[in-house]
DNA sequence: CGGCATACTTCGTGTTACGATGTATTACAC
DNA sequence: GTGTAATACATCGTAACACGAAGTATGCCG
């Protein structure tokens, strides 16, 4: 898909993988691929980026000797799903514009 | 609105804009306002971009002694927006992942 | 003349997704 | 025990892009 049209679509997915679950990098990349595909750098990137607004906390655990960083949503972050719930009818509504098709006009 | 939401959106918005008659930038932004707001500056530097995809042409008039760049779709812009209306689909598809309320895993 | 609407242009900036690359461990094949 | 892949997170540089600010230029109103 389009690159721009992912955008804004990223940050709200990762909060989605683990509005369930706590869950962490690795995972949170096979859980979404059936819907979006980022990549690794990207991950990390948004999950700082969440991290620093506080929509997600991180828990260190080690596991088989190999650090693991556990993401866990907070209330700001699932604000910020409920928020895009609410932008996405304007989404709705631009879609129809461009969707739209004037029969009059000829 | 998120402004990362709104990218992907706009350059189809502008070819929606153009699709049933041609148009000039002052009067673009006037139209889209309803739906989607962007500043001039925006507008300008999406219009150059789809005119190098060539997925518009323009042609120069004068106005008052003004002049008025009239922007014109072409076929590879009309299927641009054709392409965006498939690529909505999986926008629908992520949107579900997003909002999916999984009960089960108490 | 001042102020506003029309109309297009350029510049600099901040956000951001990504590929490339790096570090480090476990697991498995041969 | 060497090579390769999977797991797991981190950093760097880059290119795309939306936007505010500012600029150029005309016409109109008072």
């Amino acid at each position: 898909m389009d690159i721009q049209l992912k955008r804004g679509l990223l940050d709200v997915s990762v909060l989605a993988a683990i509005k369930n679950e706590d869950s962490y990098g690795y995972q949170i990349i096979k859980d979404m691929k059936p819907y979006v595909t980022l990549s690794e750098s990207t991950l990390y990137t948004i999950l700082k980026r969440l991290e620093t607004a506080q929509m997600l906390t991180v828990r260190s655990v080690e596991h088989d000797g190999r650090l693991r960083k556990y993401y866990h949503i907070t209330e700001k972050g699932r604000e910020r799903i409920n928020e895009f719930r609410r932008d996405f009818n304007e989404i709705l509504t631009i879609y129809r514009y461009i969707s739209r098709e004037e029969t009059n006009n000829g």
